[in-house]
DNA sequence: TCAATAGTGTCTGTTAGACATTATGGA
DNA sequence: TCCATAATGTCTAACAGACACTATTGA
């Protein structure tokens, strides 16, 4: 019979960059993971990705990995599910828990390592498909951090005027009515998540590969 | 202990529509699937497509779904895989399978038509960004016929100049020499996927949602 | 010759990216 | 005043889509 876990891979932004959420276990890290055996998928993995990071703001199953690379609990399946957490949120982590920075994954046993891989190419593929990069944020946000979040997602600068153009074709922000002075420098507007109104329909096919 | 199924969907070209394989269970269809007891989950995956489909051109995991809707095996917990089978490797599937049509899918048990909506959901996600409707064709193929995998896949009309720039501009495909006939009307070149040599530098940031 | 399909050239409106400029705060 | 950041306007090259046209076969 299978022993099967549940392994989320926690992404948030810490000092201007992406870090991973890890825990202790003795002398080791590991992501945070848990013995599944039964009942509603999403709900259990849901519990375990809110024990270790606090609040989530999105969820998905990332992946299956096998006994092929060895795991924490031996389990001989591992389903991987990719979280992320606004920035603001990512204070509050268990004391044997940390962010850490995505060069540390490859301190992970194998089998995590490659969920944790797995987690970040789904979210990195899922950024102009859904509105993964608001997650990392607070519900209000300033386009500059907006426009970071995605960078840091896609591993690129973006052109802030074409970023700010395609938000406004796609009706994709709308303004609270308040500012942030942040140091010098002109305050930002605060901006928030708008409801879907008309999904634009797609232009042609195109060939990303 | 939870027992543990996979389940594939997969899909085809037949008479010029996408249809999905099933297999006879007594008095019900259903799509395929296996009990799974540990060992290597992509080869008992391309073990269950193989058997049921033939020859598999893409297979990928599609999501996990659990009890909360039945399924033929009662299993506790379903792996989802997607495949793609080339349209001719389609005629040769056993006796006791067949294809049919998407519409087909709501006489699945609930577990299974999750399973397939979540696995065709999958392949249309991809489409621009692997060659999947590539999997669907023999290894050579017409430039009309490419284009209608991908309208089957997107589920809408494309622009045939525009998506043969698209192709040239890409270099995604190279002709092999040979020219088809078919019926009345000038014959086609064939073509073959080409190697890929440089991933363009992707455009802007999209909001394709 | 006609019908049918393959394949291409041209035009136009849209958009991405470069660049520059204005706006508004703190030091 | 100077500097840093926000926000926006303008220009250009690239591209998507429409349309028409040529090319090549079978009937």
């Amino acid at each position: 019979m299978p022993t099967l876990t549940l392994d989320v891979a926690a992404f948030a932004i810490r000092d201007d960059d992406l870090a991973v959420l890890m825990r202790r276990a003795g002398a080791r890290w590991e992501l945070p993971w848990a013995r599944h055996d039964g009942g509603a998928l999403d709900q259990a993995a849901a519990r375990l990705a809110r024990e270790a990071a606090g609040r989530v703001g999105w969820l998905s199953l990332a992946g299956a990995f096998d006994e092929t690379d060895p795991h924490p609990a031996n389990a001989s399946l591992s389903l991987a599910f990719a979280a992320l957490v606004p920035h603001d949120a990512a204070d509050a982590v268990p004391d044997d828990h940390a962010w850490r920075t995505l060069g540390d994954r490859d301190r992970l046993q194998a089998r995590q390592q490659r969920i944790a891989d797995a987690a970040l190419a789904l979210v990195r593929d899922r950024v102009d498909r859904a509105p993964v990069a608001f997650r990392l944020l607070p519900a209000a946000f300033t386009l500059a951090e907006l426009q970071r979040a995605h960078e840091l997602l896609l591993g690129q600068r973006v052109h802030k005027a074409s970023f700010r153009r395609s938000l406004d074709a796609a009706a994709l922000v709308e303004p609270t009515g308040e500012w942030r002075t942040e140091g010098r420098g002109r305050p930002a507007q605060l901006y928030r998540l708008a409801k879907r109104k008309r999904r634009a329909a797609p232009r042609s096919v195109r060939f990303d590969y």
